[in-house]
DNA sequence: CCGCGGGCCTGAGAGC
DNA sequence: TGCTCTCAGGCCCGCG
């Protein structure tokens, strides 16, 4: 599921329950996710107080009053909800992402705020780590981490020097977590074609001879800074099964102009271009073969 | 370094 | 209705 704009949904609709509160009882209702949880994992988390619910790249983090830190990753089919002690969820009344039964319910937080935060992953692409906050620059999952797309380090000279000589095509550099990280197959769609660059452009394109950004590279930020943030006020995009906290759907995907698609006119003025299908890098990418170069 | 295929899982939707 | 097949917001590994 979750991109960027879709797991800081999820850590806004979090926090109220979340922050400031304890964890009074914590509950693995399997023995693993994608990874088998640590041995201590229940262990480190009961009786902590979360002191801030974070985000890093498509991560979640919880600060914890111990000085761990819990790593949440949401996979592909992740979501949590937040419900109230006594069945009812708050605000409203939660509409599963498949209307079944709470089988894939994998993890409780008890808050002493008196909400119940679960987490619900079909998939079991999702994950769940502790880590040592001493330890955190060391952490294999964030090392090789480039910088947050909407963050101060994120421009267009920075993403010319990570793009510079590089082989591979401009789509598959923009989904390298290495390279920038919070991006996924949606967003990397929509933010091309909004800067009417081609997938298929070779990724050191975004560069000249000296390495400094050209005008592709600055399109493509602000192309990037522009569809993270309207999805983001969006509540994300609801495809499948990405709900907010709340249960409530996301609704970014009204607003896709080129991902899942194909097939329409392009939305681009004066264009009347076709959006279009292929796979690259083993996944689908939608484009407009006639704007986007 | 790069692309590709396969794997991890479950479920939805299409086609027959 | 029900089967089979393809595909899915992520990410990792090994191969050539």
């Amino acid at each position: 599921m979750p991109e960027l704009p879709e797991v800081e949904t999820v850590r806004r609709g979090l926090q109220p329950a979340m922050e400031g509160a304890r964890i009074v009882r914590a509950e693995t209702r399997r023995a693993d996710l994608r990874f088998p949880f640590q041995d201590d994992f229940v262990a480190r988390l009961e009786g902590q107080t979360v002191a801030g619910l974070g985000r890093r790249a498509k991560y979640l983090m919880a600060d914890l009053s111990s000085g761990d830190v819990l790593l949440m990753h949401l996979g592909m089919s992740g979501s949590f909800r937040v419900v109230t002690v006594d069945g009812h969820v708050t605000p409203g009344e939660f509409h599963y992402p498949r209307n079944e039964d709470r089988a894939h319910d994998h993890v409780v937080f008890h808050m002493s705020s008196g909400a119940a935060v679960v987490f619900n992953d079909p998939r079991r692409f999702g994950y769940m780590k502790i880590i040592a906050r001493s330890l955190l620059d060391e952490e294999p999952l964030l090392k090789g981490l480039g910088p947050e797309p909407l963050g101060n380090a994120f421009d267009a000279a920075m993403l010319a020097a990570a793009t510079a000589g590089k082989a591979t095509s401009l789509k598959a550099a923009l989904l390298d977590q290495r390279v920038v990280a919070g991006l996924g197959n949606i967003y990397v769609c929509e933010a091309l074609f909004r800067s009417h660059l081609s997938p298929k452009r070779k990724a050191s394109t975004l560069a000249d001879k000296k390495r400094a950004p050209t005008d592709h590279a600055k399109r493509l930020v602000a192309s990037i800074h522009d569809v993270l943030n309207q999805a983001i006020e969006a509540g994300g995009s609801s495809l499948r099964d990405h709900r907010q906290t709340s249960g409530e759907l996301g609704y970014f995907q009204h607003s896709f102009q080129v991902y899942d698609r194909e097939g329409e006119k392009c939305q681009t003025r004066g264009c009347g271009g076709t959006v279009k299908r292929f796979v690259q890098n083993g996944r689908s990418t939608f484009w407009c073969p006639t704007c986007q170069k």
